[in-house]
RNA sequence: GGCGCUAUAGCCAAGUGGUAAGGCACGAGUCUGCAAAACUCUGAUCCCCGGUUCAAAUCCGGGUGGCGCCU
């Protein structure tokens, strides 16, 4: 029999984190979390790290194992998460994943499979993608990609030029991304051999933005400015860690371009457009428990346990 | 009380005679290796009334609201 691993998301300021603390002090579990920016050191008042106080000796797995100067990537998440998850099974505990980041938790829940490449292969291919893109329009990198695969390319499309040079990648390292989107649809739920109970924490939108300002405000006074300070100097520089929201925004306020309470508002408002992403993600997660966040913490976590009991009969 | 300026979508705003740019927000959505990223889609007949004109957001008169100045 599957052993049943709790999901537990939301957008951002929904209280994921504390549902998370909660369930593992009843169910003897551990949290896994899914979160792109907490697995970075030091980056913790701006991504919202549990404390040590609020994790109230709960474990907490996948925070802080990276530097902020280090990229990363699903793939790894995925592969650590797995590995995460086994290990607290056979602890015999349960496992429960809290986080925000849509492509993470699909991931792991859809037993997404990533290539592996070949590492020299992949620095060779990167250094010659770098000539061949370099100088060019992002039309031109279109029809570059166009050229090489014609469907890819247009469901892509020439906006974004992200995802266009990522498709190149692919097929320079022999891949079509468009066959792999054939075989591999992203919303598609290959077999694992966990059974994901997933929740999805929904409030009303009026209710969510005002929780998140008034975060936000928490956030200054518990002095992520100091953490902005950190990340200034690496703010030209290629990193995941650096286009976290919570930091970038603070940048024009260090450059002495904006006042504090101009970033500050643009800090709130990046915020909710985030958490309006979100939301659009994981309304799409097949076989979800929505619970209603607004409602008491008890409520919601004795919602959650009920529903893992039936599950895990 | 007088004089001047102004009134375009939730906000900012272009357009000064031929039938409403753009940005932001809001809403909806895409997503397979930077994802807290990147990208896509979606809205108004132009304060009100009257006039001039084949044609007015655009000109004229009046009204109303806002801003500024003067006594």
């Amino acid at each position: 029999m599957k052993n049943t691993v709790i999901v537990i998301t939301g957008p951002t300021a929904s209280g994921k984190s504390g549902i998370g603390i909660e369930l593992a002090k009843k169910l003897n579990g551990v949290v896994v979390s899914a979160d792109s920016m907490q697995i970075y050191k030091k980056l913790d008042v701006g991504t919202a790290k549990v404390t040590e106080t609020e994790a109230d000796g709960i474990k907490h797995e996948l925070i802080d194992i990276i530097d902020y100067d280090k990229n990363f990537s699903v793939s790894d998440y995925k592969d650590l998460c797995y590995d995460k998850l086994d290990e607290i099974l056979e602890q015999g505990k349960t496992p429960i994943i809290v986080g925000g980041t849509g492509l993470y938790i699909n991931a792991v829940v859809n037993n997404m499979e990533f290539n592996k490449f070949d590492e020299a292969l992949e620095n060779e291919v990167n250094v010659k993608l770098e000539d061949l893109i370099n100088g060019k329009t992002q039309d031109e990198i279109y029809e570059l990609l166009y050229s090489m695969d014609k469907e890819a390319a247009l469901k892509i499309g020439k906006g974004n030029g992200k995802r266009l040079i990522r498709a190149i990648k692919l097929n320079m390292l022999g891949v079509e991304k468009s066959s792999i989107d054939e075989k591999n649809d992203l919303w598609h739920k290959n077999p694992s051999k966990y059974n994901f109970l997933t929740v999805f924490l929904d409030m009303p939108r009026t209710l969510l933005y005002d929780r998140i300002n008034k975060r936000v405000d928490i956030m200054l006074k518990q002095g992520v400015l100091e953490e902005v300070k950190m990340l200034y100097p690496l703010r030209n520089e290629k990193l995941t860690a650096v286009q976290a929201i919570g930091y970038k925004e603070f940048f024009n306020y260090l450059d002495g371009e904006s006042s504090l309470e101009e970033c500050t508002d643009v800090l709130k408002q990046k915020s909710r457009n985030y958490a309006k992403r979100q939301i659009t993600w994981f309304k799409k997660l097949e076989d979800k428990l929505i619970v209603d966040a607004s409602k008491s913490k008890d409520e919601i976590v004795k919602e959650i346990i009920d529903r893992y009991n039936e599950e895990s009969k």
